[in-house]
DNA sequence: GAATGATCATAT
DNA sequence: ATATGATCATTC
């Protein structure tokens, strides 16, 4: 186990030590066995980040890193530096937390400071061979928060008249709400347009790829 | 090929 | 049931 860092420069050094290094590399130092595919393992790459940089807020809606208030997140891209896939932010507060401000939200907090991993799969199907590249701090700038906050609060003034059922993936600029469940037959509480209580799919906030795109490239990656 | 909606594993 | 870690897979 290793300890939550205390500084950013601490995290920085830890990270730093991860570029250039091959998944195997890493996983080798915990004796984990790698997964051929990440199928039935989606968040096995993340998870192995976290354990290697000390991550310590479990499954709490925090940042990872508690003591220094960053939040991780690894950035699947491919050997060009090509985001291929969206980035999950937190879970969408559906009957919980109505009518919070945008600076108190989770999304906020989460997306404050986040240390961004980059990991390159080199084929189809070689996890072992997934190439860690240069990690970097991103802090939001209030150009950005302004964009994430108002997709924020488009989705949040949707759902708090009830109308959760016309959102939809095509809304928000950044940020945006899809589904999150383990299955479409999931459903959590929410309440409809008269205001009695109804179900509904839960559903997560999104970051679209377009725009961690623009990060990496703002930091000029080196695999 | 990108984007949306669906899904997988695990912890609490 | 709901939070974390996300990617998969079908549709556009």
């Amino acid at each position: 186990m290793i300890q939550p860092p205390t500084s950013i420069q601490q995290l920085a050094n830890r990270a730093g030590e991860l570029a250039g290094k091959t998944i195997a590399q890493i996983a080798a130092q915990f004796e984990d066995k790698i997964p051929s595919t990440l199928k039935r393992k989606k968040g096995w790459q993340g998870q192995l980040i976290e354990k290697c940089l000390g991550a310590d807020s479990g499954n709490l809606s925090q940042p990872d890193f508690s003591l220094i208030d960053v939040e991780l997140k690894t950035l699947p891209i491919n050997l060009l530096g090509k985001v291929q896939e969206s980035t999950y932010v937190c879970v969408v507060n559906i009957n919980n937390r109505l009518g919070e401000q945008w600076r108190d939200s989770v999304v906020f907090h989460k997306l404050r400071h986040v240390l961004w991993v980059p990991i390159a799969k080199q084929g189809k199907d070689s996890l072992a061979d997934s190439l860690v590249g240069t990690p970097f701090f991103w802090e939001m700038s209030e150009q950005q928060e302004s964009i994430i906050r108002s997709d924020w609060e488009n989705a949040m003034e949707l759902i708090s008249m009830g109308s959760i059922h016309q959102l939809n993936a095509g809304m928000g600029e950044i940020l945006q709400v899809r589904p999150k469940a383990a299955h479409s037959r999931v459903v959590t509480d929410s309440i409809d347009e008269q205001g009695n209580s109804a179900l509904t799919l839960p559903r997560g906030f999104y970051l679209r790829p377009q725009f961690t795109q623009s990060l990496l490239y703002q930091n000029l990656l080196v695999l």
